[in-house]
DNA sequence: GCAAGAATGCCAATAAGTTTGCAATTGAGG
DNA sequence: CCTCAATTGCAAACTTATTGGCATTCTTGC
């Protein structure tokens, strides 16, 4: 399964300087876990910054009723645990190892060390947790706002940029409504629709993209929201929006 | 209206040191917002650090049909704007004044100077975005997962806690639904099942809350996750949660 | 006091999503 | 080539939330 919603996040390891990368592994310590280990739980409070080296983590939750909702999937050069570093909070979400991993465990005194040499590295940071901060309230956003079946373009959409052709994307239906967290069945409506419109060609454990520029008008003129890389809309005014 | 969703923020202004505090209010420039006031719109790039001085900043989004969804509301020493100044990143929401608001307006060069010159400053800001980002973190799960009445419940516990009174919290069920992001049916429809379990007292304009101790631990109940202040369930380990 | 506005309660019709179950299709391994 | 398991399609009954409208209750200013 490659990365489901990779929450469109920076990966730390991109804005690092190699100097750093290799700085901050030196500080860590490797650990390998296996195909579906846990490597902690919700409400565990562990400090200390991971950064995956191979293999991919993934991030959820389960529910007693045994439903299971996917966060994010993680691959090689990105980190989590910023929280456990800087606000002393228990971790938010499982993480549990895909297939062979290897993850470089950071403790927190070995990263207040690094972050006191190099003053660089907490701007650094920053910038990161900042980015992930953006996308997760947009994300919030589009959970209360948009229809189901414009969150799914928007997730296909990421999808095919992440994946090796941008005309395909590998996915069934099942892991697609898990990431959505919906059923199965409101997934494979949502695709249906899609469909309908000719923006998606779902087939058996994969989806067709006829167009991706098609796809990403379309999204963009559903979201309802101006898509955010544009130009202000009214600077600033007296007139509210409805209250 | 009093705070209606502050996501429980630590504020930024309360992890300032006085002296840190007052540098950063004289390196910005405080602007006066009437009533209503847009302060800033979706999709704006305005590089720079706002905190909140006098007033309150509430921040949403309007929807082409007239809906407006209110994210959060922030009082006196809360700052705002850091996907600016790290990430170069537009404004997620419009931000309007609530009553008649003085915010500080910090430029991004002012700030740089600021922070070149406190190193701890960085470190404050590392927690502050942390803190936030795992609360957008909860809410998203929260979100996904929780029946609305229990959403509802946690969020008329927080107000209770901003509240002046404890057991009561003076806010409408309009107001309640819009921090929902729910019509103000279903809001009543869940205020009507808390209602029935004897946990809160809906009034005019108010909410009175009988036993704040017997509504947190219901929430905890009913939240289907561990609450996150709870120790490790089980510490790393091979068994997966279900996949 | 008393009217006006605000807030709440309630109803019906509608829409969206869930669960359960089963049938049909596809792909991969022997 | 053929079977088996995974995947998808689909239907029915149910739950939850929305919209729009209307009646009732509460508060406040006069």
């Amino acid at each position: 399964m490659a990365d489901l919603l990779d929450f469109g996040m920076t990966a730390l390891g991109d804005l690092l300087t190699p100097r750093l990368a290799a700085r901050l592994r030196a500080g860590g310590t490797p650990v390998r876990y296996a195909d579906r280990a846990l490597i902690h739980a919700r409400g565990d409070i562990k400090p200390g910054l991971s950064m995956v080296r191979t293999g991919s983590v993934r991030f959820g939750n389960p529910g007693s009723d045994g439903s299971y909702i996917v966060i994010t999937v993680m691959g090689p050069g990105q980190c989590f645990g910023e929280f456990s570093l800087f606000a002393d909070l228990p971790r938010t979400h499982d993480a549990v190892a895909i297939g062979d991993t290897v993850v470089d465990q950071i403790s927190r005194t070995a990263f207040d060390a690094i972050l006191a040499e190099e003053p660089e590295l907490s701007r650094i940071m920053l910038t990161a947790v900042t980015g992930r901060l953006h996308a997760a309230m947009e994300m919030l956003d589009d959970m209360r706002r948009l229809p189901l079946a414009v969150r799914a373009a928007k997730l296909i959409r990421q999808l095919a940029g992440a994946s090796a052709r941008p005309d395909l994307v590998r996915c069934t239906q099942t892991e697609l409504a898990f990431a959505l967290g919906v059923s199965r069945v409101s997934s494979g409506k949502a695709l249906g629709r899609l469909q309908a419109l000719g923006l998606v060609e779902p087939g058996y454990g994969q989806i067709g993209i006829p167009d991706l520029d098609r796809l990403t008008s379309w999204i963009a003129a559903h979201a309802e929201l101006a898509p955010l890389p544009a130009v202000g809309r009214t600077g600033p005014g007296s007139q509210a929006g409805p209250v």
